[in-house]
DNA sequence: TCTGTAATGTAGCTAAGGCTACATTATGGA
DNA sequence: TCCATAATGTAGCCTTAGCTACATTACAGA
């Protein structure tokens, strides 16, 4: 089907297509650590709360059976975010660490931002939870600027 | 391993369990309809700018294989978001031109907002590719309250 | 010390969403 | 008309991330 396409019948400016494809391959790369991300955070909040992380609280945190939490725990094993031996609790390694902290921090500038604008705190919780992955450092700046007037 | 997990040695109010599980679960939810909202998103802007969409374009625009729109496709087209016949262009059914709308609009608002609180075009565009499937009507109604004064 | 049971682990399935390699079709232009 | 080639489709692979069902382990309390 040869046709050169030439012509663009309409005249509106649409995204180009380079820039969006670009901005779609960095929206999976970032999906692809928004598993990390939300498991290295819980670690660390079950780790201050209860003294060490367990398979079944973060099951139940993350709201996945504990057969999932295994299983993804044994990737991030493979990747150097945390350290865990069978039957026994979960720990993060320092690049889990430096991680989660990131992570938290991220969090709650993303949610203190929400709030700031009038959406209600469990829906800026909610939101959050699902935004802050994809907010890049630029526009994390952009909120707390916000927030600092 | 019966333990009866009473005490909390921290007393930093950390996030909820059942708040993040929900908040996780809701964000899980939103992931599945990332892609039927990319596509028809594409598919309706390339209706617009071409006459129709073909399967190469979707996969400039969308940065992947082309392979991967078709198998993609077959999905949409199961799911009633879209009708395609073997080796003819793509056209949204009503139910698919419907969430399109919804989505351009949405990602409107993300960019202009996002750029309104001084983020740099490219990256506002990068990150609301992101965030705009994870943003309720809730706090879309707060960004567009924010871009209104 | 022993054991019931909660916690943890394993086997094996599903679906989405990527990919490469190869097969088939449609069509513009010679 | 016909064919080269771009577009489209198919086969078959991988990884992630869910799940149920079942097996194993550790430990609190009798």
């Amino acid at each position: 089907m040869p046709s050169p396409k030439i012509a663009r019948p309409s005249s509106r400016p649409v995204r180009s297509a380079p820039l969006q494809a670009a901005s779609l391959r960095q929206t999976r790369r970032a999906h692809a650590t928004e598993t990390a991300e939300d498991y290295v955070e819980a670690i660390a909040d079950l780790a201050l709360a209860m003294g060490e992380a367990r398979v079944v609280d973060l099951a139940r945190r993350l709201g996945v059976t504990h057969v999932t939490v295994n299983h993804t725990l044994a990737r991030l094993q493979r990747a150097g975010y945390l350290s865990a031996l069978p039957y026994r609790a979960i720990f993060l390694t320092p690049h889990g660490q430096r991680l989660a902290k990131i992570c938290q921090q991220r969090h709650e500038v993303v949610v203190a931002f929400l709030q700031a604008l009038g959406v209600p705190p469990k829906i800026a919780e909610r939101d959050a939870e699902g935004i802050e992955h994809h907010v890049s450092p630029r526009t994390l700046a952009a909120f707390a600027r916000h927030l600092a007037q």
